[in-house]
RNA sequence: AGACCCAUAGUGUAAUGGUAGCACACCAGAUUUUGGUUCUGUUCGUCAAGGUUCGAAUCCUUGUGGGUCUACCA
């Protein structure tokens, strides 16, 4: 069930207004077509949860398709690695993409395109280095200054490309140009670069090339040539919007619409790859799956069902405002999933010793319980009993508050799904002082189902049966950081320092 | 400093000139074979000042606060 059907009177985000608003007058037939474009150097987080979901959801919304785009246009940070858990990772969210495609499928397609802007006088081989490059540009209250390789002829300019691309020069020693505008208030659109050499192996296109297009070049047209209707970014792309337009323009190629939101943010974890790379590079985790980690693959590993991770991220909801989503929203989303599907089974953490003295030595009997409370047709379990159980420690107090309702010293309490017992005696450890058994007394006619007894218990515990019960270690996790905004510190990331590295529980009985 | 973007309960998100609503969180109560779950209820909000209008969260102006942009990264 999505929130969306849940929702009787659905509000509309601001992409669906535009979205509505296309097809109703009919723009590209009414069609909506998205894309999730990854680069493939680095594991999927929960922002790109986010991405998936609305790039995904909105297509599928509207009777669309959305594409699997990896934006591999920069061979020496990306590796073959990561587009398969990319792809493991949208899969286990459950999406399914229309086409996988990369942008380097489009690498003779964007060539011509170059090829195109300079015949029509609108691209220029600039020998500058990137130190004058940067000079020239000028900064954000400053125009730049043209560079002096602008005015290169149609023909130099095409030879000299040409050049590039059969690689006669080295690395650095030219780049392809737009002549837009050098003055422009939008830095974007100070003659930006469209192609550098490098010559690095690619992962998908080997050593076919050694001219790499930039993000500006590659992604719109990839865009269009996909005839992608509405394709969806984050807000800092937004000062390449009139970039994006104009080279869609100048190539007379299909128009599809950049519309950006704001990424999506949450408490207590951080999303920059290059961070969660140096987690994993510093050994502070023990890899991009490391169940403290905000990766998909991480809360994978940390038992969250992916029908929760996007339901969170639907009520997280879509703007262009800057957010920060507290984490209790995504542990809602979380339990709400698991309470309804998870089967349940008895565990003990911290182990104490209950002997129930009228219980005959050497008898065991088997108690019936259900899998799951909130889904009958799981079905039942059966559970042995026996004279010597574990409960939690924390589920006794030798003199309990008023406001304790579990096993005190005298009390009464019951085990979950079986009797109700009376502690009748602690047994300590001589030297320390520590208790370390409970001699109680259980009610036969008090049974789970078949309660005669008349008898009241407050409390419930959980259970286990000491001679049938097997150990295991389990491993508590806590969030990584202490300060809900890790990265408003500069110079250093806040570790939990309770939780840097997970505890285990040696003693546990289940 | 310039250009651009943003501003609604603690958090997030609706209301598209006409009753400020929803979710999470919080608090209180009911139910409950785990203090969970479920159910009910309370508290809490339009950044500020002007203007337009019968009427402004919404439109205009100014201010304030926050964000983005000056990679041969994406």
């Amino acid at each position: 069930m999505s929130i969306e059907e849940t929702n009787e009177k659905k509000s509309l985000n601001f992409i669906e207004e535009i979205i509505e608003e296309d097809i109703a007058s009919g723009k590209h037939g009414g069609r909506v077509h998205t894309r999730f474009p990854p680069e493939p150097n680095g594991y999927l987080h929960i922002g790109h949860a986010k991405a998936l979901t609305v790039n995904f959801g909105l297509a599928k919304k509207y009777g669309g398709l959305c594409n699997l785009r990896f934006d591999d246009t920069n061979p020496s940070t990306e590796d073959v690695e990561y587009v398969d858990s990319i792809k493991a990772d949208i899969r286990w969210l459950g999406f399914e993409w229309a086409n996988e495609l990369y942008a380097s499928d489009y690498f003779p397609k964007l060539y011509e395109f170059a090829l195109q802007l300079i015949r029509d006088g609108l691209a220029y081989v600039d020998d500058s280095t990137p130190e004058e490059i940067a000079a020239m540009k000028g900064n954000p209250t400053q125009p730049g200054t043209e560079s002096p390789y602008r005015r290169r002829s149609i023909e130099e300019n095409l030879r000299l490309f040409q050049g590039m691309k059969n690689g006669e020069f080295p690395d650095g020693s030219r780049v392809l140009r737009a002549i837009v505008d050098m003055s422009s208030p939008n830095m974007h659109m100070r003659d930006p670069v469209l192609y550098r050499i490098k010559h690095a192996h690619h992962h998908q296109t080997g050593d076919e090339w050694c001219i790499y297009p930039m993000y500006d070049f590659a992604h719109g047209q990839s865009d269009s040539i996909e005839e992608i209707t509405h394709s969806l970014c984050s807000l800092e792309f937004r000062h390449h919007r009139p970039l994006y337009d104009w080279f869609i323009e100048q190539l007379g190629i299909f128009p599809s619409r950049q519309i950006e939101f704001a990424r999506m943010n949450v408490a207590y974890m951080i999303t920059s790859k290059r961070r969660l790379l140096k987690l994993v590079q510093e050994g502070h985790v023990t890899g991009w799956d490391d169940p403290r980690m905000p990766t998909i693959s991480g809360m994978r590993r940390r038992g969250y069902p992916p029908e929760a991770i996007v339901n969170f991220c639907e009520r997280a909801g879509v703007a262009r405002r800057d957010n920060v989503i507290e984490l209790e929203l995504l542990e809602f989303s979380v339990r709400e999933l698991l309470n309804k599907t998870a089967l349940r089974a008895m565990a003990v953490l911290d182990p104490l010793k209950v002997v129930i003295t009228n219980y005959p030595e050497g008898q065991t009997e088997s108690l019936e319980t259900e899998n799951n409370p909130e889904a009958p047709e799981t079905g039942n379990r059966k559970m042995p009993f026996s004279r010597e159980l574990f409960i939690e420690k924390e589920d006794f107090m030798e003199e309990a508050p008023k406001n304790f309702f579990r096993l005190s010293l005298g009390g009464m309490a019951r085990l979950k799904s079986a009797f109700i017992i009376r502690c009748d005696e602690v047994v300590k450890d001589p030297e320390s002082g520590e208790i370390v058994q409970l001699n109680c007394t259980y009610f036969p006619e008090s049974r789970s189902g078949s309660d005669t007894s008349g008898l009241k218990a407050k409390g419930v515990l959980h259970w286990v049966s000491a001679p049938h019960a097997s150990p295991a270690e389990v491993r508590l996790y806590d969030r990584l950081f202490t300060d809900p905004t890790p990265t408003d510190h500069e110079g250093g990331t806040i570790w939990n320092s309770s939780t840097r590295t997970p505890w285990s529980l040696p003693r546990m009985r289940w």
